[in-house]
DNA sequence: TATGAATGAGCTTTCATTCAT
DNA sequence: TATGAATGAAAGCTCATTCAT
């Protein structure tokens, strides 16, 4: 866990610190990030790296917790549809999407981490550091989840956690996909035919 | 690329590296797995390893396609349905992926390779191996989507490739989901409402 | 040296301190004694711990004989025998040895920091600290030596140091054995035959 | 263990690398000794080094027992006595004991390396490591145990793993005693009164 | 065709100690 | 009198890869 010590920094060195560690993480995944790296672009000594964070997986733990919030923090919760029904509760959903794909497009550091986040790991401090992050994560899925079902926009008739591991593998999918578009394709994401296969997939039945 | 030579060895020896490059990949992923622990499994010395293999991604590619190609080959082509209709074709779907799964579970090991494969990686030379694994993998998808769009099945509004990867995702997806669920949970895994889904995102518009 | 300083401290907090530094001591032996570990078990800071003790073998000296003067003062003086003549002295010295035994097998942390001490070191600042050490134990064994020669029952052929060097060996050789026996063996050390052997060595020839 | 690589070395490059391990080994101990200063003085990689040993500890061992191993050949055996009866034996012994100190003085990074292996340690690698020395040295031990009771020398009414400790730890004692004497002490080891003291705790009573 | 010795850069982590406050 | 942040040197060890034979 992160030391109190860091959060006592003053913040443009936290920023520092955090940057560096983005930075190494996102370029290199875990495994291949390399400590000595980041603490020479952050300015720190070996010392105080182990001073603020008990290892590198708490560091890569602090780091993507750090960045997720701030990016669900930026496009803001999934809001309870104005309108009642399925077809609203699907319309915020594509909203919210199209906007956490523009800002992971702008931050692709932050959906490189995203990634490994996602990725399978065999090493346990990872796997520790992969846990509390989902912790952080799963709540906000769940919490949409419910919206939707008391929408009738979700099908009942499956156990959310099964839902919820569906609609991230789409989203995985579909980010693997965007990512393997020639970089010159200026088109817009086809957010509307993304979503509508997540919505057919986890829809009610008629 | 692996090298003739390796083709030219006695069957005897290739087997006994094969196996033992699965065994480590398998228990240790891709990075951690360790080049010293498959030559002393294997009893080639290290130089022989070179002489047939570029690297370790080499290896890699190489002992997963021989793996995945077997079990292809083990499930069998997915066949051109007996009668014409979407619904023959989500029926033979679903079979071939009782049946894949089926596999799977029984050899775990290759199970993990996919897994190890399905991952993300910024390890460059991973990444070659992945792409090599892709192109052998690819044709076949390629194949039974064409099938599934002369049956009506899959819809023909969106690109092959997005397709294929919302199938992987999916299928990644599931195979989460299954793999968390607690070990003495003997509940057969919920095959028709897995394709399900995978069938409501992919067919055709009404 | 310990700081004035330190004896100036509330006793309830020097305790808390000597009681974490004998743990860790005692557990992890000199070297591999953490002082971050000791500053954590004792609730001081960092900085408070140099404030007190000039360095880590400082420490190690004052927990050490803080606790062989508490042993020491336990198991209470070798009293001069009530009767003159070898046979009483070397009774009294039996009496002592099994005494002590039963105490520091009562006291394992105790036992443990005494084979510290009596290990050979290398490291400067613990040869500083066995030496320190010494000389608060030397007077009492010396003490012992001239009750012998006064009884008639120790050498005076050999110089003192000489004597006591043995009698450390010997006695170090007895804990080293006794700890070799299996855990399950419940006999009571054979103090006898370890004093028998001591006062065949030390007696005077005849 | 050692690697049989390393006997493969040239004779040369073994006696640079044991050399400049004994050198640290006897200058600072186990724990304090460096690697690093092992192999720069060897002149070889730390690649090599882990290619050679297993770890610190093998090397350790290795060295320790090779050292010994030339000690105990160039003192030679402890002979069977010309004569029968205790008298021969012990002067046996005391010939033996008068020569090995000699050697040791000789060559004093041996007589380091041996305080190091009788030291006490916590630390489980070098616990490994002089139990493998002991195993060299007790069989040893032993047999001169076994000379001495068949001359009617040494006691049998106790067990020989403690006579061995009682007399290890002498020898250790000793060793301390002549050590703590000033350096231009120029007179000879008492070694007739130390084996005399040895001899008279370990002959049978009368 | 096959070997295995040799490498050295790289890794994460620990720790006693200093010092400004 | 007391703090705790900061340090940097040092440690042991692993590994894929090269290359002379």
């Amino acid at each position: 866990m992160v030391r109190p010590r860091f959060a006592r920094l003053p913040p443009a060195q936290q920023q520092a610190i955090l940057r560096a560690a983005l930075d190494e993480f996102a370029t290199h995944g875990f495994h291949d990030a390399s400590l000595n790296r980041v603490i020479d672009a952050a300015g720190i000594s070996k010392g105080s790296m182990y001073y603020y964070f008990d290892d590198k997986a708490d560091l890569f733990a602090h780091v993507a917790r750090v960045e997720f919030e701030r990016l669900l923090a930026d496009v803001g919760p999934v809001a309870r549809p104005s309108e009642p029904g399925p077809d609203a509760f699907w319309s915020t959903v594509e909203r919210f999407y199209r906007d956490a794909l523009t800002r992971l497009a702008a931050h692709p550091r932050v959906a490189s981490l995203a990634r490994t986040w996602l990725g399978a790991s065999e090493n346990p401090a990872l796997q520790r550091a992969q846990l509390e992050l989902e912790a952080t994560v799963m709540p906000w899925l769940e919490r949409v989840l419910v919206l939707g079902r008391s929408s009738g926009a979700v099908r009942t008739d499956l156990p959310s956690d099964l839902l919820i591991a569906v609609a991230i593998g789409m989203g995985r999918a579909m980010d693997t996909w965007l990512l393997s578009r020639p970089p010159d394709d200026t088109a817009p994401p086809p957010t509307g035919a993304l979503v509508g296969m997540l919505r057919r997939a986890l829809e009610p039945q008629t």
